[in-house]
DNA sequence: CTAGTTGCAAAGAGTTTGCATGGCG
DNA sequence: CGCCATGCAAACTCTTTGCAACTAG
């Protein structure tokens, strides 16, 4: 990951764009299908990119159905995953109490943590109303 | 599922024998080998098990290339699942500080939380002599 | 006996990879 | 011009599903 392509940039704007929300290589397309980037070339792309740190993929629960999710990795550090089983959305919330999770379980475990992932399953107040 | 069959009891037994780690369907169908349990009929029992919240699937990142991993739902609970990027291996620890953190989610944002998984990703300490 | 369950094989879905073409620098 | 990246399509892997045979109760 070299060169700095079309694809390239306009991947890394449309991170950019939804910094707020996780996002599936299917959305990604959609969101740049007008101007055109290959299935492959996302999954290379955003391989690479998580290599470097930048991009985290995100395992949830529905995975094996609609596909990882990622997002920025400096929107994950300190935040936790929502998913509505309802409507398959996700969200994120800030949280603080992350970083003190890590740090217990660094010194009680011995592990060496990179990073960590809070998901939490549920129903999203806007499905709960129906 | 409502019949006790042989192959149910078994899958049964294998999760008991081995709550306190995860499992994905390769690993319980070695388990059993000599038993045999078809594929089709773990998936298809874990399936059932976890609408009755018996069992529990568990995403992890590196689920797409190993698959989806299994706990008893009791293990789950009030665990955090840390998985080491060097062996692949994951490992559970116990840990009160989830339910305070599910509470303090559901009363800033509204959701109906119905399961919590973290998931901390790192090096083991095996890992990280070598 | 009857409904639920199994095994097998085929179908699905998301992701990865090989290879020739095309583009950044 | 040379290496890297893209696109397309085929290959892979895990998971799900259809169907006939089997079995628990």
């Amino acid at each position: 990951m070299r060169y700095a392509t079309k694809q390239r940039k306009l991947l890394l704007d449309v991170l950019e764009a939804h910094h707020d929300e996780t996002l599936s290589v299917a959305e990604i397309c959609s969101l740049v299908a007008s101007e055109e980037i290959s299935p492959s070339a996302i999954y290379r792309n955003l391989s690479e990119l998580e290599k470097q740190g930048l991009v985290k993929r995100v395992p949830l629960p529905l995975s094996q159905k609609t596909g990882f999710r990622y997002v920025g990795s400096n929107q994950c550090r300190e935040h936790l995953h929502l998913e509505c089983t309802m409507c398959g959305r996700t969200f994120h919330l800030p949280t603080p109490a992350t970083s003190q999770l890590i740090e217990n379980v660094r010194q009680n475990s011995g592990f060496k943590i990179d990073s960590a992932n809070t998901v939490l399953t549920g129903v999203c107040p806007d499905c709960e109303k129906h």
